[in-house]
DNA sequence: TTGTACGCGTTATCAG
DNA sequence: CTGATAACGCGTACAA
């Protein structure tokens, strides 16, 4: 089909192993025979197969990613940053949309795709799941993000520490029903629900407060999920003044439901969402920051890493997440100045 | 490495070339012997070899994805689509992102990766691109996505007639002075840019207005490129009193400045954007809305009926665009119902 | 219906 | 430093 390492050999006067090995810039090829190579190659617009070279080094030089989502915001934001990533390193990227963990879907048919790449990046997927259970069966390089498990390269945020950052900001704004927007119903919840919550319980209890399960709701991770369980909330006996919303994308719905309700964000009811999405400066939303582009290009270093040098020391990396306080919880004047931030870093996380 | 085809065939005493045929469905196997074969291979736990079955029937079953953006938001949710398709039909997804066609960036390394891909899907790149340059000096199965080009299937919006609507909108409600939030500036614009320009540009003409320089500012895509240019025209000697943003991002920042200078959208100043962000409810904001999944599904379906049948007609799919008005244009109590539509599909898209 | 044997384009080994 | 040659794992004429 087309020109092959052949046709440059024979054009060039030479073997295919010099040819091989001149364009692969090898040392041991006379710097004169290997200038005449490339020009050959070049000449008559050699492009190797990689089909070929993977069949003869078993390597395929692409990295498969593992996502419940792609056009989830946040999940968006960390795909870009593996992308750019891995493509500096001149790896290919090879998707693969799990969809909604909650929702009943055939497994990943991993067998197959590990033939096909040289190591998985895996997002927000708990190590745990049916879903990854063969690619821990076998023997392949993998780099988890938003989730970590034993031996295994990964980088993530403390969700607890954010979520209790979150919690405890409400609390010191003088508020003691503080209800919670969280994402799917328990069967078989996102993997960064579980520590999330953690997070907002230990809070509540430092503060002497006891969770009720009638402050909390489903906003399924989306916008009209986080209105109608920002509704429910408010239509209950006793309403919660403060809610934590484990998303911004949810904590967005819950804001129009109170716009719709005539209350006023940070004055009637104080909310505070997760994820630092870029248009929550546009909503005067409060929200739990994280680095996203930071946590898919490190994700995507681990996995480099591994490859170059398999059976090196796996590293857990901890990225810092920061608490932005906006108008939603200390309202419009509130006496926190707008740019109030506190940080919450690896290096207190065990508070 | 792995178990191959010879040790089923060996296994299940037969063939390889028996395995082969029995494994792949063809109907020319003994019953019996193709069960046989099946159960065995599935008792050894054998997986094919893409790169073998690449290298010996030349193609890869996987898909290249030309895009200049992963995580703005209406391309992360046309990528969704196309992922969702491709996967339906067994074939992989390889991204490349290609970055801002604004920024300075290296040619994309097409020859290479034309030959670990059977086709590729171009989103929303001008076909005359320098980076698409290579692509169409080979004969290579293309879907175009936002594009269109001679003799290339392409599924798109009528970019022009959207914009003519939203402008028309503005209009018909009285406005004369009607500001306009481009993307980038003039350089190398992205596809998108010059059809909304032109029918911005006819509808005002239509009703008799020049336009005027003066109200066009560049937003870049971004919501603070949105904010700063609505600041910037809000600023002008005679400020808009209607402003189209061509993206709902922009219009986002847009909003976000309006609100900062203490005026009311919808009242003070009208504002239609370009998308049908998800968002844009919570906004209240005015938008033309495309269906950005269909796109990507569609555009997936093209090249997938091109593997099938290669040389097939081309098809051009315009796909309808519909105005969704809310109070960021008629005010929060305006004359025109919050639900009032007005569809812009291919049928009166020469309007 | 099944088996034999060759080709796909590289890389790696080993001898020169 | 270079060349011949054997893998790599699968698909497929062709023969049986």
């Amino acid at each position: 089909m087309g020109v092959t390492v052949k046709d440059v050999a024979r054009a060039a006067g030479v073997s295919t192993a010099t040819v091989s090995r001149a364009l692969r810039g090898f040392a041991t090829v006379d710097p004169e025979t290997r200038a005449h190579i490339l020009r050959t190659a070049e000449r008559l617009d050699y492009v190797g197969s990689p089909a070929a070279a993977a069949l003869s080094t078993g390597r395929t030089r692409s990295i498969g990613i593992i996502t419940p989502y792609i056009s989830r915001w946040s999940f968006a934001r960390m795909l870009s940053g593996i992308e750019r990533e891995l493509r500096a390193n001149e790896l290919d990227v090879v998707l693969y949309c799990l969809g909604d963990p909650s929702d009943p879907h055939p497994a990943p048919p991993l067998h197959r795709l590990r033939r096909r790449v040289d190591g998985f990046i895996v997002m927000s997927v708990a190590a745990e799941s049916p879903d990854l259970e063969e690619l821990f069966k076998v023997e392949v390089p993998v780099s988890l993000i938003g989730t970590s498990a034993p031996g295994v390269a990964s980088v993530l945020i403390d969700d607890t520490a954010g979520a209790r950052t979150a919690t405890e900001h409400l609390l010191s704004l003088g508020h003691r029903r503080i209800g919670l927007i969280y994402g799917r119903e328990n069967r078989d919840p996102l993997v960064l629900e579980r520590p999330r919550y953690l997070g907002f319980v230990a809070a509540l209890e430092e503060a002497g407060i006891a969770p009720d399960p009638a402050l909390e709701q489903a906003g399924h991770f989306t916008v009209e999920g986080g209105e109608e369980a920002m509704r429910r909330l408010l239509d209950a006996d006793e309403p919660p003044t403060a809610v934590f919303a484990m998303s911004d994308e949810m904590a967005f719905g819950a804001l129009r439901a109170l716009r719709d309700l005539g209350r006023e964000p940070g004055l009637d009811v104080a909310l505070v969402g997760f994820d630092g999405h870029e248009m929550a400066d546009v909503f005067g939303l409060s929200t739990v920051s994280q680095p996203l582009e930071s946590l898919g290009s490190q994700g995507a270093r681990n996995l480099v890493a591994e490859l170059a040098q398999p059976g090196r020391p796996r590293e857990v990396t901890v990225l810092p997440t920061e608490l932005i306080v906006r108008s939603s919880s200390v309202g419009p004047d509130g006496a926190t100045p707008r740019a109030a931030r506190r940080r919450h870093g690896p290096q207190d996380a065990g508070r």
